[in-house]
DNA sequence: ATCGGGACCTGCTTGC
DNA sequence: TGCAAGCAGGTCCCGA
């Protein structure tokens, strides 16, 4: 499910609930996320403060009182704060429990995890993530330094977290489509020009979706609970056989490294 | 070092 | 109507 554009959303709509926030009791239903949570995850937060919700990549990152708390989404999981009491349902792993209202968080494919860490940031998962895209140190003669000699796809190459993080399958062919290049182009062969405006494409379409509250495939809900308005216009992502709206070429849709991407035959070189 | 593919899961849609 | 196949927003890890 979640983008970065939904992580975020869901950071700014949990962290006004409960930053400041005790943690008076956690309870899991279920350990089995894409790595188990820890046996000692009750033990540990009952009785700590949300000192702050932080999100690095689509991390979601909970400093408490004496560690962190590190939440992943995976492909299907959301954070709800419940303000009234409600029976769990299916796939309710865990509730963080304050004195103001229940965080759930539900995941059903269990891909997304749950993890503790003294420091979040020297994390094996994190330590080594590659620049936020928003963030001014993923620059022309970074990407370009990171592109050089790379005969991977461009778009596997965007999708690579240890080069910029946050930019899934969506936003990849999204940005991939603004800024006029092929999504299998080798990365070590686009001129400089072109990875500015590739710079610039990312950050365009990332920028629209966390205005508008994240997009909603399906089933996304933001940190209360509202579904994220689907008002970033796909220009290409499952638009297969439907005209570009730019020369009017039907979109086609490939597979790279497992997964779909669309773009338009004529307008991306 | 770089890369491609498999793996982890459930649920929804599609086609026979 | 029922069932199987295919597909889905992520990303780690392995072997070549």
């Amino acid at each position: 499910m979640p983008e970065l554009p939904e992580v975020e959303t869901t950071r700014r709509g949990i962290a006004p609930l409960i930053e400041d926030a005790v943690i008076v009791r956690v309870i899991v239903r279920d350990r089995r996320l894409r790595w188990p949570v820890p046996p000692d995850l009750e033990q540990r937060l009952a009785g700590q403060r949300i000192q702050a919700v932080q999100r690095r990549a689509k991390y979601l990152l909970l400093r408490l009182d004496d560690c962190e708390l590190i939440v992943h989404l995976g492909m299907s999981g959301s954070l709800r704060f419940l303000e009234e009491p409600t029976p769990p349902g299916a796939h309710d792993h865990i509730d963080w429990v304050f004195a103001n209202g229940t965080l759930r968080l539900n995941d059903p494919r269990r891909f997304g995890c749950v993890l503790l860490a003294n420091k979040a940031d020297r994390h094996r998962l994190i330590a080594d993530l590659g620049p936020e895209p928003l963030e001014a140190d993923f620059s022309l003669d970074y990407l370009q330094q990171a592109c050089r000699g790379r005969r991977v796809a461009i778009k596997q190459l965007l999708m690579n977290a240890h080069v910029v993080v946050g930019v899934g399958n969506i936003y990849a062919n999204e940005a991939l489509f603004r800024a006029g290049i092929h999504p299998r182009r080798a990365a070590g062969r686009i001129s400089r020009d072109r990875l500015q405006r590739l710079i610039t494409a990312v950050r365009e379409v990332l920028n629209e979706s966390i205005e508008h509250g994240g997009t909603t495939l399906r089933d996304f809900v933001g940190g209360d609970g509202r579904p994220g308005y689907f008002r970033i216009e796909l220009k290409v992502y499952e638009r297969a056989g439907y005209a570009c709206e730019r020369c009017g070429t039907p979109i086609r849709r490939i597979v790279q490294g497992q997964r779909a991407t669309y773009y338009c035959a004529r307008c991306q070189r």
